[in-house]
DNA sequence: CGAAAACCGTACCGGCGGTACAGGGGATCT
DNA sequence: AGATCCCCTGTACCGCCGGTACGGTTTTCG
């Protein structure tokens, strides 16, 4: 039970480097064995097939993701009383750290998934889909209650803007990756910061 | 020499569509001769091997990119003659066509390939940042020629900016691919474009 | 017509995903 | 102390795939 849990973890932990660096097709079971240093017997022990090895995967990402976006903005939550300022603090906490990742960002699974969909079945694809409407609902939550207070200046869907956090993340690591700027994605996230300060935020009345 | 070229690009047609649903290490060699309809020695004529294919794929791609983004913001250009409004109706006239498309976005090989560094060599990868920086570059100027005339109400780097855009489209591609939902990325479009406007254009101040 | 371009056919190699099945060591329960 | 799981190892095998090699053939163009 206990070496079990132990074997299947660092399974995963040496697939999800690899799949985020070569994808799923470009990872063979046999360097994940060899790296492991478990004997194919015992891979296919504990995981059935590539496709669950590549569900057990995500979920798991999924569920580290989502800990750790509780993490920061229940934090931001703690320090500003305010939904607006805690929503900014927070995606400064988040840009910090993305900031602090030593070799920028490895990639996001929920991505990886998604450029691959004919390679697995609607079981994993729905998985997939559930994560990113749990970021929407997640984002779509702190909006609404910003919007108790503050009013957009300008007219927008709810759903289209807590996507937004989402597609900046995405993206914003897609340009990092591409571009070896292992800081360009935490600016990314400023980026949206101020967007939404600017959306919030009462403009400045001259006098 | 003529109808080389048509096979080339045959297979080129066929291996995109493929590598974009199921990446590159998902598409077989052989599952594309089949449905080129060509042998593998005619394959292997046109193309050394896997990674000349995807060097291929990608300078196709970046090529037919650049074209599109061309044509929109020069008509763009010619339809308002201020910066801004002829940004802004640029990623309209963008959404638009990303509305349009039957399927949705079918997927950014820069993305495929930036998920993939290790599978490829250097070469690849140096052409993957070049289209990314010639985005930058893209936009960069047109954010230029717009705050000659506007004056940003948030603090911001030009070039964070600039990635802006390429980051809500990747993002957005991502995420409309993960939900299913092809309308999603020509939302995310319209919503940087109510981001941009809020930045630059001047508030309503009230009397 | 001749030469180059654009393929086809065949044979072969090693790696990989996956299956099957027999067995073994170690911890745990009875 | 013995039985019973869990957690693997070892071996053998299959078919697909990427890639190489190379000889031959058709098509196209100058």
């Amino acid at each position: 039970m206990r070496k079990g849990e132990e074997t299947r973890t660092r399974i995963l932990d040496v697939a999800e480097a690899a799949v985020l660096q070569k994808g799923f097709g470009g990872t063979s079971i046999e360097e994940l064995i060899a790296e492991t240093g478990i004997t194919k017997s015992g891979f296919f022990y504990h995981f059935r097939d590539k496709n669950a090895l590549a569900k057990a995967l995500l979920e798991r990402y999924i569920e580290n993701d989502e800990r750790i976006y509780d993490e920061i903005f229940s934090r931001a939550r703690e320090l500003a009383d305010d939904p607006l300022q805690s929503f900014l603090l927070g995606l400064k906490l988040l840009a910090e750290l993305l900031s602090d990742l030593p070799n920028g960002h490895p990639g996001c699974l929920v991505a990886t998934v998604c450029y691959y969909e004919r390679l697995f079945d609607r079981d994993i694809q729905e998985t997939n889909k559930q994560a990113v409407l749990a970021w929407r609902r997640r984002f779509r939550g702190m909006f609404e209650e910003i919007m108790v207070v503050y009013t957009p200046r300008e007219p927008i869907e709810i759903d289209q803007l807590a996507d937004m956090v989402s597609t900046v993340l995405e993206g914003g690591i897609v340009l990092s990756k591409a571009l070896k700027e292992p800081q360009g994605l935490a600016d990314q996230v400023l980026v949206l910061r101020s967007f939404v300060k600017l959306l919030f935020q009462p403009p400045i009345v001259r006098q």
